[in-house]
DNA sequence: CCCTGATTCGC
DNA sequence: GCGAATCAGG
């Protein structure tokens, strides 16, 4: 697997969201954890609160001699290069130059987003009040009616579900082609006459039922 | 042991 | 640029 653009993309994506590395790792799939950890440093993304770098005054002294790096060392008498290493989480006591008074701190609850859980295609679900667009895009000058993308085109996507046509998903959530049967249906129910059939099997007696009937979303994703 | 991210370094 | 190997902490 190589880095695409789409799947750098959600790299990104679910790197600032707080994934794991793992989780983002066998959500793209094809790549490992080291890959991905490997490619955001590369990518600039950085400074998680990592679990092994909860403090970072000791200096540098003598990392383990794996490689013995050539030490070409410049004296420096007083000048602890405080690698300002931004970590949201907690940063120390901060001098306070400012003379005014204790700044009025109102609470900063700072309201992480909490992943609930990652779906097929690698979306991210959200709690019902983490509805926030997670992605600032630049704002376009003017906005233009979203145009489908070729694959989509002509099928019916979330919009277009009403109460009067078929549900059945077609294709995997995540995917660009990703839509739905829409056909008309079977009233009372949401889904065509045909999807139905797929939807509520007979209970048939024991021992004369087949191999059972494919799984809607195509069955269990394949990597 | 499991997990995590960070870092190094041969490719 | 990539990622396995390794480190180091929880």
């Amino acid at each position: 697997m190589s880095w695409t653009d789409e799947r750098i993309d959600q790299l990104k994506a679910m790197w600032e969201r707080g994934l794991t590395a793992s989780q983002i790792a066998d959500e793209l799939g094809g790549v490992s954890r080291n890959a991905v950890i490997g490619k955001a440093h590369r990518l600039g993304l950085q400074s998680r609160p990592s679990p092994v770098k909860a403090n970072e005054a000791p200096k540098k002294a003598a990392p383990p001699p794996r490689k013995p790096a050539p030490e070409a060392e410049a004296p420096k008498p007083a000048a602890p290069a405080q690698h300002a290493s931004p970590v949201r989480t907690a940063p120390p006591a901060a001098p306070a130059p400012a003379p005014v008074a204790a700044a009025a701190e109102t609470e900063a609850p700072k309201p992480q987003p909490r992943i609930i859980s990652v779906g097929p295609g690698g979306f991210l679900r959200q709690g019902p009040g983490d509805q926030q667009a997670p992605i600032p895009p630049a704002p376009p000058r003017r906005l233009v009616p979203a145009k489908p993308s070729p694959e989509i085109a002509g099928k019916t996507s979330l919009l277009d579900l009403t109460e009067r046509i078929c549900k059945w998903p077609m294709g995997h959530p995540g995917e660009p082609d990703f839509h739905f049967c829409g056909e008309a249906v079977n009233p009372g129910f949401p889904y065509c006459v045909e999807h139905c059939g797929r939807a509520y099997q007979a209970q048939l007696p024991r021992g004369t039922r087949g191999p059972p009937p494919p799984l809607p979303f195509g069955g269990p994703r394949v990597r």
